[in-house]
DNA sequence: GCTATTTTCTAACTAGCATTAGCTAGGCTT
DNA sequence: AAGCCTAGCTAATGCTAGTTAGAAAATAGC
């Protein structure tokens, strides 16, 4: 019945059924992102990996359970790029660039890992509540991650401290995630995306300094 | 049968059934927020407004076309806030006071027509494709909207010439919609947030103006 | 090559859903 | 007062979904 993951058991050499379980993750994040959680089919998972429905039910307890994973996956993905996209700055780097790096890398991975981080936010209101509160740890961590950023630019000076931090996170979030619904990339796109994106909350959209 | 829905017949005195159909709606926008467009059932919309589901087809055809004069009414009443808001102010209102006032109004209508819009930014996503293509035409409308106040803001010289449009509004229009995820407002919330999101937007996050 | 374990399939079951058909009761109109 | 329209109810229908149990196939181990 297998009801843990049991991350690599101890010396199992590639496993086939790791790779199945993959592949229906996969088929289940794109189907999620296209048509919701609730329209998708067990059915319509199993097919697109080439299985009968019954047989996911070797690899996940549930469809709730596959849910779950992929709205983790999600995040992690994400989290994981953009974290490694900012590591990668030398020390020296200005706050834009960091926030330029930041941007660049979160929206970079809401359309190459394309499904579990466009699916996760598509369907994150779709799920039951229950799920979304144990998914809601990893979105804060995320989360956490940024406010720590803004929080040391700002004390730093980099962002005026007229600014209220509480507004300017979402706002972002906001504005990098909603991409998803309208962006189609083209070969540069996102990279001059992330630069629009950045003049834009960097500099304001008016031309001089005008009283606040 | 009753197919169309006849806008206000001739000379019926406040029907009955207008009564029962603008409930069935709100209660219908309430669940397709809260839950989603399809963890909301016909028994569920119909018990909340002392009915049984049978009868909701003597207002509707289908749970489909509920679906669609939610999402209208989302945008309808998010437009017409946001339109009256702007055209309240004085011929010599300037850009930011302009742009102040359509956030303002489209954020208001988010958290008090509350059901209606936020249910439309949630459910979107869920809704079958072709009911997504016919109501794209209002969403549009209402893009269009603003579209053409960027430009004319543009070209009269209160947003930068570099400023890219085309990514600068669905910047706004994201950080504006995601309001919904996470905004629980208080009482002058929605003021300060707009206030708090014009700033940001027009100047930006940085103290001093920098190369580009 | 045989056996044990993994992995998948078949075939059903159950529950819940939207939808429909026919009925009922009250009120308006004439 | 008769009959029609309005508004809603009840009960049944058909379908689809998630889920399950057991058989079959594939794979790996000895």
């Amino acid at each position: 019945m297998q009801t843990k993951v049991s991350p690599d058991a101890p010396s199992s050499p590639a496993r086939k059924s790791v790779v199945s379980r993959r592949e229906i993750l996969d088929a289940a994040a794109g189907l999620f992102h296209q048509k919701g959680y609730y329209a998708t089919t067990l059915r319509d998972i199993a097919s697109a990996v080439g299985m009968k429905a019954g047989s996911v039910y070797y690899h996940f307890d549930s469809k709730e359970q596959i849910l779950e994973e992929v709205l983790d996956i999600g995040i992690e993905v994400v989290f994981e790029a953009v974290r490694k996209g900012i590591e990668a700055l030398p020390e020296t780097a200005s706050w834009r660039e960091r926030f330029y790096a930041g941007l660049r890398a979160h929206l970079a991975s809401l359309f190459q890992h394309g499904d579990y981080t466009s699916a996760n936010i598509r369907i994150f209101g779709q799920a039951p509540a229950e799920i979304r509160e144990r998914h809601s740890r990893i979105r804060h961590a995320y989360e956490n991650y940024w406010a720590d950023m803004y929080r040391s630019a700002q004390a730093a000076g980099a962002i005026r401290p007229e600014i209220n931090l509480t507004a300017l996170q979402p706002l972002v979030f906001g504005a990098m995630n909603w991409a998803v619904e309208w962006y189609r990339p083209g070969k540069d796109g996102i990279n001059s995306l992330a630069r629009d994106y950045t003049d834009i909350l960097m500099n304001g959209m008016q031309p001089a300094k005008t009283s606040k």
